[in-house]
DNA sequence: CTTAGGG
DNA sequence: CCCTAAG
């Protein structure tokens, strides 16, 4: 009865319910168009810094005096957030500023311009995203080449300076792109594209690409601690960082603020430059993570979205665009070191030994090309066979265990440091292994000879891959068991390890291909390795990952969290995990303006409802406007009593429930009308057909 | 990308 | 909110 009475006043405000939707074509171009944006490229070296440490680590095994005040300064993210990392006596910046930090300085500018508040706004999941943008990306293009056989490393450093000139006949023109487009093109294009030239960008860009160093640029004060910061603060004494399973990302921030980058994303967009991290795009780090991703190569095409070009814009996936094949063709100035020992190894400069992880911009200028740090896996990379029983291989890379790191954002700079410190340092106090990949499996036995263990064929040396592993003295992490009962306390006994796994003969049959079934589920998780009970729980799960995708050669995020280096908060970690964005209950002002909307067109265009009534609110997509009418629509019938969270008011559901018998009801018609449409045509050709039956 | 619907 | 199939 309620509802009849409602139904005379309700529809009145439907008539607006037939206004024609504009083409999409037309639509799409009011939508906000989100890019890459350079951050994540940041985020990437920053890891690549951390890799390239390890690697210095490891060729330099000497103490370490960790006095010196190197300061590299790593912008990270949006967050104007100045890193410095101090370790050993080498500064941890070049490279990984260099590029990126000019965006940051932009993006400081504005947001003194516009509103401090956005500084929060910063975000994190953008570093994570890019980093397996980007990896994904130097996977699919290898893909190409080498179908399923790929593996990829973490570049140490110099990645978006031609790392990978050396040998790109096996990628794809992208990831050529994306090499040169970093190293020349970023910033500039960015710039015209923009016509922009604010002081503070022209200034911060040219400095950042003279000086890394002049990045420490005073940054505003990261204010706003009024809204939206639900982490406890964090005092210097408690980093609140911790790993997890996030790949090789570096998380700095906040961790539920996500959507506050709107503003900043349209801050950002107004340079091009930048750009949040789409919920779609999350979606799909995600996804990558997700272990079936990582079965193939031909799964990682969503990430050929990823284009470098300073992250002017997205590459879509069904894209092709193959141009620009010779400016990535390097005047590689491959340096090529051989050792005489059984084989001859080709190493670049930048390899492990080298110590010369950490170029200087200048070195960096003009060594690049060399200290490519990507595995060659190609195929026809720098790989080959000599004629004589020599192996002769490159190695640009090493596979490193990503570090997950992760702060409030009411830490400080300075427990951000320490953060990064501890973990860093953690990690090379576990002392690094190297291991051998080949064919996507890990090779443990060392007694081996390479033809034994079949590497030594032409053909398959762009399978074999190196992998830098922690030790085995890394402290357990204090969250292994809860939030992963599989894992076991890296500290935890050999026989702890072996206990769990139910394929004892494993290390046997190493080589064997046949002998790596996916092993997706959690049961499994620590099941496929036997290593030698001298082996770390890294390598177990390495290679349980492994044995998942052999193209694939990636340091499951198992393997972070048998690390985890960092002293984790695991209430943040465990929400962090899930990324799953902070829920936001609608409030009832949303809600009236939900309805509102959808009174007026309907509940089948949620992209025009967000756009009328939620436009610039970000973090409501249509998708969740969709869903809330959907349990609006359910609230609405229920009793009051079941209702829970703030209480919607009577007057709104009335509302709510009127238009939705109402658009039902005119969906439902226009089902019809289609259907009577359908079955006209249907009739008429079966009359036609009668006919001709007839006839 | 949007919609629609299930989870 | 998330995820996905469809379009």
């Amino acid at each position: 009865m309620v509802f009849k009475k409602r139904l005379d006043y309700g529809f009145d405000a439907f008539s607006v319910s037939n206004v024609p939707r504009a083409p999409r074509s037309i639509r799409r171009r009011v939508r906000t168009k989100r890019t890459v944006d350079d951050n994540q490229i940041c985020a990437f070296k920053l890891l690549a810094s951390l890799a390239g440490k390890l690697l210095e680590e490891k060729s330099e095994s000497s103490a370490v005096s960790n006095v010196s005040e190197g300061h590299g300064n790593v912008s990270i993210g949006k967050a104007v957030v100045k890193q410095e990392i101090e370790y050993d006596d080498k500064p941890l910046k070049t490279e990984c500023v260099e590029h990126l930090s000019c965006k940051e300085s932009v993006v400081a500018s504005d947001w003194t311009t516009e509103n401090s508040d956005n500084l929060k706004e910063f975000k994190h999941s953008e570093n994570n995203a890019i980093l397996k943008c980007t990896l994904a990306k130097m996977q699919s293009s290898y893909s190409e080449q080498t179908k399923g056989d790929l593996k990829f490393a973490i570049c140490k450093d110099n990645v978006a300076y031609g790392s990978f000139h050396g040998d790109l006949e096996g990628c794809s023109p992208n990831f050529r792109e994306l090499c040169d487009g970093i190293r020349d093109n970023g910033v500039k294009r960015e710039r015209e594209a923009n016509g922009l030239e604010s002081a503070p960008f022209t200034v911060a860009n040219s400095c950042s690409l003279k000086d890394p160093l002049h990045l420490s640029m005073p940054f505003p004060a990261p204010i706003n601690t009024d809204r939206d910061v639900k982490l406890p603060s964090c005092n210097d004494s408690v980093p609140n960082a911790s790993f997890s399973r996030h790949r090789n990302s570096i998380k700095l921030g906040s961790r539920d603020d996500d959507e506050n980058f709107s503003r900043f994303n349209k801050l950002s967009n107004r340079f091009m430059a930048s750009r949040p991290p789409t919920r779609i795009e999350d979606q799909r780090v995600r996804k990558f993570l997700t272990s079936k991703y990582w079965k193939g190569a031909p799964e990682l095409k969503d990430f050929e979205n990823f284009r470098a070009d300073g992250g002017i814009r997205p590459l879509h996936r069904k894209r092709k665009t193959y141009y620009n094949y010779d400016k990535c063709q390097y005047g590689t100035l491959y340096k090529r070191r051989k050792l005489f020992d059984h084989s001859s190894i080709v190493t670049s400069d930048g390899g492990i030994g080298s110590g010369s992880v950490f170029n200087s911009p200048e070195k960096v200028k003009n060594e690049n090309k060399s200290s490519s740090v990507a595995m060659s896996h190609g195929g026809q990379q720098a790989s080959h066979k000599s004629s004589d029983s020599h192996v002769k291989l490159s190695i640009k890379s090493f596979r490193i265990p990503e570090l997950y790191i992760e702060v409030p954002e009411s830490a400080t700079v300075g427990s951000l440091k320490r953060t990064v410190m501890e973990a860093v340092t953690a990690l090379l106090g576990g002392r690094i292994h190297v291991g051998v990949l080949f064919q996507g499996k890990k090779v443990r036995d060392d007694s081996r000879t390479l033809s034994q263990s079949g590497i030594s064929s032409e053909d398959n040396l762009d399978a074999l891959g190196f992998t830098l592993e922690p030790g085995p003295a890394i402290a357990p992490p204090p969250l292994c068991s809860e939030d992963h009962p599989l894992l076991l306390p890296c500290g935890a006994a050999p026989q702890n390890l072996t206990s769990t796994r139910t394929t004892p003969a494993m290390d046997t049959k190493i080589p064997d291909a046949t002998a790596d079934p996916p092993l997706l589920t959690n049961s499994e998780k620590a099941t496929d390795s036997n290593y030698k009970h001298t082996s770390s729980q890294t390598d177990i799960l390495t290679d349980q990952k492994l044995s998942e995708s052999r193209a694939l050669v990636l340091v499951p995020a198992m393997n972070v969290e048998a690390l985890s280096v960092v002293p984790a908060n695991q209430k943040i970690r465990k929400s962090e995990l899930a990324q799953r964005r902070t829920r936001r209950p609608f409030s009832v002002s949303e809600v009236e303006a939900l309805v509102q909307a959808v009174e007026e067109l309907g509940t089948g265009r949620w992209r025009d409802v967000k756009l009328r009534a939620f436009e610039n609110v970000d973090h409501r997509t249509y998708v969740d406007l969709k869903d809330k009418w959907k349990t609006l629509v359910h609230t609405a019938k229920i009793s009051p009593q079941q209702r829970r969270g703030e209480p919607v008011p009577q007057e709104l559901l009335d509302r709510v429930m009127t238009a939705h018998a109402y658009w039902s009801q005119y969906q439902a018609k226009q089902q019809g009308k289609h259907h009577i449409r359908t079955l006209r045509i249907t009739a008429s050709q079966a009359d036609r057909n009668g006919v001709m039956v007839a006839i």
